[in-house]
DNA sequence: TCGCCCAATGGTATCGATTACACGTCGGAC
DNA sequence: GTCCGACGTGTAATCGATACCATTGGGCGA
């Protein structure tokens, strides 16, 4: 049985009244109740209940936070990011791993409602519809992480996936390579087809004498894995672009395989640099998403919409070109 | 302004009482107000407040998880085995991030504390003195993951460090390498002086002339750059026995730098199983850790001692080796 | 037919904190 | 000397759900 603020009271002879305006701060208080009061919950090793207090003010100080997977590397640093910005506004973070299921985040859902968080945030790859009618309709602060429902009727915090495209191909390009190759994600997430328009905006805009192939991965190692098809079809010198990096590493483990020498031979360019990124031999050219900005960001749009303030549309974060050893030039 | 049990026992036209009967499904209810009380939660969209049962019921279903660092690839995985395990109980995961800060650890147990979650898991490499003194007199269940208290007043889940670091030494002594090197961890760390204490063992077990050389690390990739130094002094062939796959990795990039081809050369082992250990190239040598099976048992045996048993002494895992690309024979 | 028991339901105290309101006291101004 | 206001403090309602106790009514056995 913890202590309770009537205990305080009783241990410093004064009404629970006063252990609580003790407690808020509050200036309407007699300097020796002040003292009395601190002594007393110094001596009784008292904490408030932060359950009694948020029934009372309708206000748990709590967000949730649903995360597709967080073994995958992308999603880690948005959870800090995310835990951070909350941390220094007194919040906390009840985590929720969908572990890839797209049942369990709608579950997850409804449980933070229960637990009547302040707000939500959703980092997660691929909406399908029935999360498109469940959060369109969400009761409550929602924020998306790279991820958005079309007409924007929820803020989505995204990093600018056709600027990373046309970058991508764009450095590619300027290697000298011509012949290039797509990996992309599976095709229902919008992130896919606008990093591929990117690719193609940065080909149009070349205007040189390119090809472009487009060979549909699943975001993981094993979508990179398409990269051993096309080694038996193309004779270097030719370039990668992966959708992300999970591929690109999935692509450079299959061309290591094959004892094709990246990137003497073959460039490779991967999406979001994942700490691993750095860490491959050689280390993986990408184009790197501020990762833990967007967490922050989300926390503080939930803030922001939380104040009244009507946050519409997306917010879209620039992303940079990271060059390590993957990409050479065309031989 | 949310709806409440009592709206939906004016809607149904039955006291509150009922339905949190229903709520509960308890059987003294009529099939006639069961089924109009289901409609009225229906129609109204009821979902009944986790904080106002908190509250009666002293109960919160939330464990609180504090992690050093959540971009630490040890951890994630962690997280996700004490998140599998919580979910399957019905209980929440509030995420601690301490961003390697000792004070923020702290302040976030109590942080814990008022929010009234059932348990907390410190997942946490260094405990300092105050850890000590404020964790074995924490007023709630408590479990260390990866970390101890001395004379074991706290549960805590472990690896076999000792045996780990034995099974490491031996399988570099079984390739013929005579001459090894520790790059350890940082001194206060239990499981960095357990590991070391394995591969001595192993080494006098080998009754083979043997040297070994200890190099003291941070434990993270910075530490791995001691390779530099010692690959300076030493000719080829040797074998770096590093604290973790961090360490691991750092080595092989400084080795890597300086020409130095592993496994031909070098052989380099490191320990976690953390994801990129799969990933380098070569692949990396390992002990793994059942990194997910530890968060996993950290939660069962919080629900344990929430049940009034009392778990005494330390949990400890089996590790194993996994041989991949980094270690070969001694030349 | 009477009485008893059980099923179904409602009333209400309770969990621990916050806060509107009321009350008493003291000092200063007239 | 009286009145007013400010200040300090206590009383009690409130947040939403649960659980104990009381009440009602119907069925069944004697």
């Amino acid at each position: 049985m913890p202590i309770t603020i009537t205990d305080v009271a009783a241990r410093a002879g004064v009404s629970s009244a006063t252990v609580s305006r003790v407690l808020q701060g509050s200036p309407r208080v007699s300097r020796a109740a002040l003292e009395r009061v601190q002594a007393a919950i110094a001596e009784l090793e008292y904490r408030p209940s932060g359950v009694a207090r948020s029934l009372r003010s309708q206000q748990t100080g709590t967000l949730g936070l649903i995360v597709t997977n967080i073994t995958n590397p992308f999603y880690p640093e948005i959870v800090r990011g995310a835990e951070d910005a909350a941390q220094r506004m007194g919040a906390s973070i009840i985590l929720c791993n969908a572990a890839e299921d797209p049942e369990r985040e709608i579950a997850y859902l409804d449980l933070l409602l229960e637990r009547r968080v302040d707000g939500v945030i959703v980092a997660a790859g691929g909406l399908t519809q029935r999360h498109e009618d469940f959060l369109s309709a969400f009761p409550s602060p929602l924020v998306l992480v790279n991820a958005a429902l079309p007409g924007g009727q929820v803020p989505a915090v995204l990093s600018d996936d056709e600027g990373g495209g046309r970058a991508a191909a764009a450095h590619v390009l300027e290697l000298g390579h011509t012949r290039l190759v797509h990996i992309s994600g599976p095709a229902v997430r919008e992130a896919v087809s606008l990093r591929l328009d990117g690719v193609r905006a940065a080909i149009a805009a070349a205007d040189a004498d390119v090809t472009l192939e487009v060979v549909e991965g699943d975001g993981y190692l094993a979508g990179g894995l398409a990269a051993r098809e096309v080694a038996g079809r193309l004779r270097p010198p030719y370039a990668i672009i992966a959708h992300n990096d999970l591929t690109a590493v999935g692509a450079m483990h299959a061309l290591f395989d094959l004892g094709i020498r990246v990137p003497d031979e073959v460039s490779v360019i991967g999406f979001d640099d994942i700490a691993l990124a750095a860490f491959t031999n050689p280390g993986l050219t990408t184009i790197a998403q501020d990762k833990y900005a967007m967490g922050h960001l989300a926390v503080e749009t939930i803030a922001r919409l939380r104040s009244g303030e009507a946050v519409k549309g997306d917010q879209v974060l620039p992303v940079r070109l990271i060059v390590r050893g993957s990409t050479g030039p065309a031989h």
